[in-house]
DNA sequence: TCTGGGGTCCTAGGACCC
DNA sequence: TCTGGGGTCCTAGGACCC
């Protein structure tokens, strides 16, 4: 066994992946409680139903809304995709990343509602806060996910993790009212999958010695980073289930996947898994992207386009601010009426933050981009990040006077940006 | 009536430098 | 005349995840 999955002192490796259940939808439902155990879903995008709603029943009390007063998925008309379907509607077979319209045949009677994205940032804050207070050692993996290294917290030992697991989760609900799913293992890769046996509100243990019984059964798709074209590949070549990858030879994987891709897989299915829990981490690009409500065209929508362009770098722009960073590469993204996507990016002598400046840059990489196709999509990207006359971008050697200047402009102009 | 919006990481080729 | 590698940066695309 790795020396990581076996710390000193008598005691094991344990790591914890915690999730949260239908995390958007059950957010919701503790605003409406009425619509608990009804088949509810989460998408949609704009909050103009939901508003409508909330303006009709003005000075009552939200949990006072009659069931029949909300918007049902069979009526919405739009793009877009579900974020989180209910335990009731996942029985009609909807759920995330399914399209409206189709999740609107599988289940109309469904409620539909928006996602509120300022409630449910404080609830991921919340439910984070939380955990911390009890365990220290805490990776963010996203909005309603995070992994915790139980190893050398009081109770994270006994039973496998499973008193600190309940501790956990009984802080959570008593606090926030949502339930979450943890699982407990050797390592990160197993945890995951682990948080995955026993939902919603499940513990489930994973130990060294389950690997054949608990894991090897499973599809090779629920390994995390295996995906659709990995999973296909995987199956024309015969493999279905983890225990059959891990069947195979280190250098047939290698061969059929690449040195990297093979190695890591070849661990995956034994099991293995060094990467540490990831306390803090920098951004690596900021991005605003919109899908429009109907396919434009560069040349008969441009004034449109050009609206929905500018709207978008002054929001990268805001958000770079905000949070603080300074970026040199600009990029676009497209993607045309027939999903097809491409993106341009270019490398400023400068990074900026300013609105005008990212609006400037971005419409090179436009001018580079064809044109011909109809457009769903439009994205505008700052990579390169640095932090405004915080030197990262030098922070590997000692600045030269030319370079010392250079900072003292980028700090200026970073200033100016905030004014925007 | 298909398919959101925010990310990360990897690969691969070309430019350029030593 | 031909022949090197290694390293870094830039760009484009794609897989994958939440």
């Amino acid at each position: 066994m790795d020396r990581v999955n076996a710390p000193p002192g008598g005691k094991i490796r344990r790591i914890a992946h915690l999730d949260m259940d239908a995390f958007y939808a059950s957010v919701e439902l503790l605003r409406y409680p009425q619509l608990k155990g009804l088949p509810v879903v989460i998408g949609g995008g704009r909050r103009t139903q939901d508003e409508t709603l909330r303006q009709t029943y003005a000075g009552h009390t939200l949990a006072d809304i009659p069931v029949q007063d909300f918007p049902l998925l069979k009526d919405y008309t739009g793009r877009g995709v579900i974020t989180t379907a209910t335990y009731a509607a996942r029985q009609f077979g909807v759920g995330s990343a399914m399209g409206l319209m189709k999740a609107a045949k599988l289940c109309p009677q469904a409620i539909l509602l928006p996602v509120d994205f300022p409630e449910i940032r404080r609830y991921s804050r919340a439910f984070k806060d939380i955990i911390l207070d009890i365990a220290p050692l805490m990776e963010d993996r996203g909005i309603d996910e995070v992994y915790i290294d139980f190893t050398d917290v009081p109770g994270g030992q006994r039973e496998g993790g499973r008193v600190l697991a309940r501790l956990i989760q009984k802080a959570i609900f008593d606090q926030t009212g949502l339930t979450c799913s943890v699982g407990v293992a050797p390592n990160k890769l197993l945890a995951k999958m682990a948080s995955e046996f026993n939902k919603p509100n499940g513990i489930s243990l994973v130990f060294e010695d389950d690997l054949a019984s608990k894991i090897w059964p499973l599809a090779c798709r629920k390994i995390n980073g295996i995906g659709p074209k990995a999973d296909e590949k995987l199956k024309s070549l015969g493999i279905e289930t983890i225990g059959q990858l891990a069947q195979q030879e280190l250098q047939w994987l290698i061969d059929h996947f690449g040195q990297k891709t093979g190695a890591w897989m070849f661990d995956a299915a034994h099991g293995r898994d060094t990467r540490p829990i990831v306390l803090e981490s920098e951004p690596v690009s900021i991005s605003r992207e919109t899908s429009f409500e109907r396919d434009l065209h560069a040349v008969r929508d441009k004034a449109e386009l050009g609206a929905i362009f500018t709207r978008l770098c002054e929001q990268v722009a805001q958000d770079l601010a905000r949070k603080g960073y300074v970026g040199k590469t600009i990029g676009i993204k497209l993607r045309f009426d027939d999903f097809k996507s491409i993106t341009r990016d270019q490398t400023l002598e400068q990074p900026t933050a300013d609105a005008r400046a990212i609006r400037q840059a971005a419409g090179l990489c436009l001018k580079r981009a064809p044109l011909t196709q109809r457009l769903r999509l439009l994205g505008v990207r700052v990579a390169s990040l640095s932090r405004p006359g915080g030197g990262a971008e030098f922070k590997e050697k000692e600045p030269l006077a030319g370079e010392f200047i250079a900072q003292t402009a980028i700090f200026s102009e970073a200033k100016s940006g905030q004014l925007f």
